[in-house]
DNA sequence: GTGAAAGCGCTAACAC
DNA sequence: GTGTTAGCGCTTTCAC
């Protein structure tokens, strides 16, 4: 095994015992200006780097943090990652990553096999199912800072981290009748969802507001992919009174509808305006471009890490609940 | 500080020491089958976790792998990190997550502040710059086992993974010219890259094969991003002998050849065939869709894994080079 | 088959 | 301001 460069090597070479040598390689302590000079040269010379198991075992305290997501082959949660791994880098932290795909089975997995003891804290993003919430609440009683992101659970006391959804529907849907659009349906997430719920919200106090009517039969419920836009929108189109505009729950959806009405000789925008939301780079690239509301998915990241830094710097830090604001992007899609 | 339950715990429980704890935990040892039993059940009710820090004190190997990307917010490294974290989660490797947006001072920063003494190995694909060979190099000697994918230094003396880049390259041009286009240009990346080169390579060599000319004007180099794209094509556009074919280093600028072309009233596919490199998803969504050489993405993550892990299991594991194939995928960008 | 003890690299009292 | 020592949780000789 290759055995690397000690503080007691340094020590050695220098003649001196090894806590002076830990000593000087940290700030806060009193220690000859001169001794300390000698130890950071022979550190830097003999390429010193600290072993952080050790430090962690004694400290209670490496400097990892897990991050458990569903996937990180999409827009919104590979640019949630680098947000993370910005104030991680920061701040001196590594993330441990896990990706659970969005398998219910193996995300519980990843969590009871969470090597807690080696752990400063956990950022996860809840997946569809999840109501493994004891497990969460146990590893917070058990001492391991959680901050929760865009999905969050509303029972486990703790800091969450999210994107307005309600009110960049509500955005959404006023843009939509700003433009004129006037039978508006929505494509919508699965139901149990919360963010499904909020977008939902907004969009129906929305029409309230400017009192449109709200059909159920225009609000379609199914998953979240390009294929279940494209099926919910089919449903819409065979209605005797189909809808002039669609307010899609994401912008995998929206281009599923652009797709389908594409198909079917409907002009998007002149004929149904289409908007979704995440602002996922596709939906400037896709024709007609596709109006959306942009998350604001690496500040999501950053914000969540720092929070859950704050949470490991100070055990008894309030939890904050932060609601990060949407914004409306126009492109051809609600162009009448 | 949350303290966790230690194998003196179930020791003292149940009345045995810690040594007998310890070898219970694991299959090696002579341990009496009873004993054996009423730990694991101790363990268990206790809700044991082990302390990695201590293990890898002591047993100079943590679990963890450390992955280096210059970015996760594209489908090629997205893909390869959920490869990669497929194979570590197979085998009960952690991946710690670094991103260097692909600045060669953070790359430096970040291989310089490795823990290496908590690391069992590392998976990287060198930034575009990377003359930071030695770097690599050193901690190969001391130990660390490294294996390179996608863009790999030819000169260290290591496992490597990459696609086939020259066969795909040569492929798509056989493609173009079997749909019969003739005069086809080819929109590079960076000269100095490794990739770039021999994606160049294998496009002249079709051109030769088929007897069709090279001509250096309708080579132009640039950057990776769909604007590079879109530049490049108009300088092909302003030749008085224009390409009827582009083939593209990769499908972003793939997606910004076809963005000018139809900004310039050219029919994509009739007038002027398109290829790319990827099979980013975009290039399903873009219209017309995208021919396009898909990467094995999720493969090459994946068999990056499994090799560092016979590095990490075998000292003298011969390094192996692991070129795997990419396909054509024929859209409507080709089709006349 | 099991226990006692040393030690992995580091930090933190406690002396002086 | 610096050295000595114990100990973090675990594994591994070495006894018995």
């Amino acid at each position: 095994m290759g055995r690397f460069v000690t503080i007691k090597d340094i020590a050695k070479k220098l003649n001196i015992s090894v806590s002076t040598v830990s000593r000087a390689m940290r700030d806060k302590y009193d220690v000859n200006q001169e001794t300390r000079e000698k130890v950071l040269a022979m550190a830097s010379e003999l390429n010193y780097r600290p072993n952080f198991n050790a430090t962690g075992l004694v400290n209670q305290s490496t400097h990892n943090i897990a991050v458990i997501l569903p996937f990180v082959t999409n827009y919104y949660f590979s640019t949630v990652i680098t947000g993370i791994q910005e104030m991680a880098y920061q701040r001196n932290y590594n993330i441990i990553l896990h990706i659970t795909n969005d398998s219910p089975e193996r995300k519980l997995s990843v969590i009871n096999n969470l090597p807690v003891s080696s752990l400063d804290g956990l950022l996860i993003s809840i997946s569809s199912d999840s109501n493994a919430y004891k497990h969460f609440q146990q590893l917070i009683d058990s001492g391991l800072p959680i901050v929760f992101f865009d999905r969050v659970p509303d029972t486990i006391r703790t800091s969450k981290v999210m994107q307005d959804d309600y009110n960049g529907a509500f955005e959404a849907v006023e843009h939509l009748i700003a433009q004129g659009y006037k039978k508006i349906a929505h494509i919508a997430g699965p139901e149990v969802l919360d963010f499904t719920q909020k977008r939902k919200q907004g969009f129906i106090d929305a029409l309230k507001k400017y009192k449109l009517p709200v059909k159920k039969k225009w609000i379609v419920h199914s998953g979240f992919s390009q294929e279940d836009g494209q099926a919910d929108v089919m449903k819409l189109l065979q209605q005797k009174d189909p809808p002039d505009a669609i307010f899609a729950v994401n912008d995998r959806k929206a281009i599923g509808a652009i797709v389908t009405l594409k198909e079917k000789g409907i002009v998007v925008g002149k004929q149904v305006g289409v908007i979704g939301f995440t602002n996922d780079p596709v939906s400037a690239i896709v024709t007609p471009t596709l109006s959306t509301i942009a998350e604001p998915a690496f500040e999501i990241g950053k914000k969540s890490a720092e929070l859950l830094l704050k949470h490991i710097g100070k055990r008894n830090f309030i939890p904050e609940d932060v609601i990060l604001p949407g914004k409306l992007i126009v492109r051809e899609s609600t162009q009448r």
